[in-house]
DNA sequence: ACAAAAAGTGTACGAGCGTACACGGGATTA
DNA sequence: TAATCCCGTGTACGCTCGTACACTTTTTGT
């Protein structure tokens, strides 16, 4: 994978731009429009040096190019969206289309294999004391089931709270990472939904 | 915008697993071969319907659909890539392609119009108290300056050190938020390389 | 029970796309 | 001066893709 020319760059470029724009790689005709040019054939070079330097992937059939070098990457292909999950409404399971605000980019080795995972704004600071504030977004593997001193969401009636699990037989409670909150031992029933596997603060102030 | 029926969601879902795999959407062959069919008119009566209720665009050249739902959206289009500095060598300047390690997906919305952003591992407990841990992931916007109370990236000597930015004229200085740690007035000369602007944490242990 | 919508097959066609080949010009190097 | 890249033009060709039309079957709704 060695240097690139200018226009080769260039290329490069417009490609990585069509794809966020338009979802989908340019054809010769459309680069050649966009540059001024008025041969397909200065672009094919140009893509087929791009593909013996290593940075394109080709297959020969319309617009079938994918880009190697993460430096161009247009958006993704190392990352992938989770739902986020906003005001739960009671009675749907957690997961429910209707519950999805947005979806949140994250990387990709975060999603292991398979396992549904989602996004839930924390509300409080009964975490502080774990790094966990205010808005922030924690990153959830959904599970029923979880380990001793994991992060978890758990369902308390109609309320979903993140807290750390204690496991210590034949006692098993929900710990607050804060002082001022105690430990939450639920009298009703209540279930995990899932573990805490990463965090994305978006805000800074 | 209303209902899909059950194979109009499947076509949705191959389209936009297409993309995350090979970086551009399907053809209706692909498309047919993959569901077992055998006339591409199945296919196309499918992708009528789904842009006539709002879910999909087009554009009658091969692979020249883009999917508008959210929900269906493959990876990226509402993100973007910031890169990762490693280890930074002295001399460098910090975005130098060198130094880069990774790529950190991150929420498009933090990304505003242009300027130059990049993402720095946090050595060390010196921030704590701001809900910054060792390992996190900061994202920066690059800047020469920032305002008073502002969580910065400097440059002291070799050294890359996030702080909080105090400025009470006539001085200017970098604070620790974790108590153990004393204010940082330098002597020799730094700079300001960014300003914090998200985080985000990938392990949770 | 009847009509309408959804789902799928088969054939044929025209246009757009990638490709191949021949050609010209400028810049750098031996 | 010749040789070699890099860069761009022009023409022609064949294949693939999206599209249109005719027809069948199953599911849904009133």
């Amino acid at each position: 994978m060695r240097g690139l020319t200018e226009k080769q760059k260039r290329i490069l470029q417009l490609i990585s731009e069509h794809i966020d724009t338009c979802g989908f790689p340019p054809t010769y005709q459309q680069m050649c429009d966009q540059l001024g040019f008025s041969s397909k054939n200065a672009i094919k070079k140009h893509i087929d040096a791009l593909v013996a330097k290593g940075y394109l992937e080709k297959d020969s059939s319309p617009r079938g190019m994918r880009i190697v070098d993460p430096a161009y990457q247009p958006a993704s292909l190392n990352e992938s969206a989770v739902p986020l999950i906003g005001h739960v409404a009671a009675g749907f399971p957690i997961l429910a289309e209707e519950n999805v605000e947005r979806y949140v980019p994250v990387p990709r080795h975060l999603i292991t294999s398979e396992g549904r995972y989602f996004a839930l704004r924390v509300r409080g600071d009964s975490m502080i004391n774990a790094g966990i504030f205010e808005n922030d977004l924690v990153i959830v593997k959904a599970a029923n089931v979880a380990g001793h001193n994991d992060i978890v969401v758990a369902l308390l009636g109609d309320e979903v709270t993140v807290k750390r699990l204690i496991v210590e037989p034949p006692l098993t409670y929900l710990k607050a990472e804060n002082p001022a909150y105690q430990d939450i031992i639920p009298q009703e029933s209540w279930t995990i939904q899932g573990k805490v596997v990463g965090l994305v603060r978006e805000t800074m102030n």
